[in-house]
RNA sequence: GCCCAGAUAGCUCAGUCGGUAGAGCAGGGGACUGAAAAUCCCCGUGUCGUUGGUUCGAUUCCGACUCUGGGCA
């Protein structure tokens, strides 16, 4: 069911969703927790690694006092070795706002993944099935053997402005969308035009906590030695020794792979934190990137935040 | 004290058979529609340690000095 601005002002008082979004080590867990107290609302998180079980210390997941402080939904969902993307998120999401609003809670978005926030956002919709993984396995092999060019190619042909909007370096996203365009038989405009076409779901106002970057830079410092302190290092081991293969989603996280190389003798353990530092600080500003352009999103100064400002 | 090696971009280093220099990383900007904490694109002038000498011309060759490694006493 879709919601208007006026169905939502019925069910929680608000015009919309607020959505707390910022890069990692931002405050955006505790801005959204005050929110949900002030406003009788209910975190729900957006972000592609706290959906894992086990993984909680390294993806800076909400505390179990402050889960005790609000409710907190969207996180836990699955076991790190099952896949999971933003088509799954999506539907969890839904079905969480729903239920939500349904007991006249406010539901706070707390944000750092911007392809889920994006999609939530803009209201894409992923409607067609899901495509065969078999199809992008044959390309990846094809890939293999024999490079990318003539996959790219076969791109080019078949959908030459999706083809312009993808670098034939960004393998991944190559072999992807020529599988999509290969099985749906539509270009990527064609299938980009159906997903927007029911527009939001829900109206959202989105929200960006900033600060400086050297001083956002310090923070994340200072959150990776806390880390350490809280146990990354056991919960690394203990995925590590999971053995999981190595497309696995879940070991794309920053903080775990990051200490294999420990773990297997190849390099010190401060080698290791330093390196999660600087992962952690270039993922930051990728988040950033995402953030500054998305349209309508408000910003927030990180070291003077305003309750008041934040209208919704 | 002596010998050897090094001193070039924020860091690690390459290079110039003498015509003022370039990679990786860091840093900055950007893209992103079913793996997204992923993946990918763009951006490189710096007293080439200091100081003399040789030379039309030195960061490059030679000398001295300073500093940093390593070795010998």
């Amino acid at each position: 069911m879709k919601y208007d601005e006026n169905d939502i002002l019925k069910a929680t008082g608000h015009k919309s969703i607020p959505v707390i979004c910022g890069p990692t080590a931002s405050g955006k867990t505790s801005l959204s927790i005050s929110l949900a107290e002030k406003y009788n609302g209910q975190i729900c998180c957006c972000d592609s690694m706290q959906i894992y079980t086990h993984l909680s210390v390294g993806t800076a997941k909400p505390t179990i006092e402050e889960q005790k402080r609000v409710p907190h939904h969207l996180i836990d969902l699955v076991e790190p070795s099952e896949p999971f993307n933003v088509a799954s998120y999506l539907d969890v999401a839904y079905a969480k706002i729903d239920e939500l609003l349904k007991a006249g809670i406010l539901p706070v978005f707390c944000g750092g993944t911007g392809q889920y926030v994006s999609a939530l956002y803009k209201g894409i919709s992923f409607d067609d099935a899901p495509i065969d993984r078999s199809i992008e396995d044959s390309l990846y092999e094809e890939y293999e053997k024999n490079g990318i060019d003539g996959i790219y190619e076969r791109l080019v042909s078949l959908d030459p402005k999706g083809a312009e909007n993808i670098h034939p370096n960004n393998t991944k996203r190559v072999i992807h969308t020529l599988a999509l365009v290969e099985s749906l038989h539509k270009t990527t405009k064609e299938i980009h035009e159906e997903s927007l076409k029911n527009g939001a779901r829900y109206p959202f106002t989105l929200f960006c906590i900033d600060w400086p970057r050297d001083v956002l830079y310090e923070r994340i410092n200072l959150r990776v030695d806390q880390m350490i302190q809280e146990g990354i290092v056991d919960e690394a081991k203990w995925l590590y020794d999971q053995n999981y293969p190595e497309d696995t989603t879940a070991l794309q996280a920053i903080g775990y792979k990051e200490f294999f190389p420990y773990f297997e003798d190849r390099a010190s353990l401060s080698d290791c934190v330093e390196k999660l530092k600087q992962h952690t600080r270039n993922y930051a500003k990728r988040q950033l990137t995402w953030f500054r352009h998305l349209d309508g999103i408000n910003w927030l100064d990180g070291a003077n935040i305003q309750m008041e400002n934040i209208i919704f």
